[in-house]
DNA sequence: CTAACGTATCAGTGGATAATGATATGATGA
DNA sequence: TCATCATATCATTATCCACTGATACGTTAG
């Protein structure tokens, strides 16, 4: 009665909404920019700034963000805020994903669902 | 003169875009329930339907999506259409971030730039 | 051909969220 | 303490997108 029907998945829900939202977490391009800065290697607010060119409390929310998943950290350095990545994994993630790009051609560039 | 400043990020702007259109492909709990629904196997969208317990539009318009982003494929059969994943890799990603999700904990779950 | 079924599309709606400007907090140096 | 700099927070706005119900399209059976 519970073989393959609405239920397994129900249990599984909170497991889809937290993977679901590490996603989206990596699902917008001023992270992803952000997190490409600090795969070079530790650096302050100002210099994401620069590297990424978004504004400074663009780049605060969207750190807060990614400290909250965990997925960076911080450490303070006198008035500065040295941010890096949290986990080689995050770095291998996106690498992954890249690859899966290059496996799929440019489809995803087709899908209207949502804007390019 | 060309160090590091938002000059390489500009070049490398589409595949940032790309990126994110993939990560946030993958980051809506209704289509990871369907790739989900899609990794046992092969299935058609009543099958699906009845796996997510999600409406039949919304899920034929998150098939179009996903197909075309080229994460899964279609075969018709009678007046039934079958999906499956497109690629191994796709699965893989998702066991990826299931593994990334582990390792940070659940961090995810704290980050309230968005709603759990 | 017509009815029934499976799937896809369309328009409308509500809710979520990224970006911005103004401002607050915190730390340093004179 | 006061001025300055680095970072964080807040409120606003505009946009985007997931879901729903109605409906169209395509296929098969009688």
């Amino acid at each position: 009665m519970m073989t393959n029907d609405a239920q397994g998945d129900l249990l599984a829900a909170d497991a889809l909404e937290l993977r679901a939202k590490l996603f989206r977490g990596l699902g917008d391009p001023s992270r992803l920019a952000i997190l490409d800065a600090l795969v070079s290697g530790e650096r302050n607010v100002q210099e994401i700034v620069g590297d990424t060119g978004l504004g400074q409390p663009n780049v605060s929310n969207h750190l807060r963000c990614l400290l909250d998943c965990g997925l960076v950290s911080r450490r303070s350095e006198g008035r500065f805020v040295r941010y890096r990545l949290a986990d080689r994994q995050v770095a291998n993630l996106i690498r992954d994903a890249d690859r899966l790009l290059a496996a799929t051609g440019a489809g995803i560039d087709n899908c209207e669902r949502y804007t390019e």
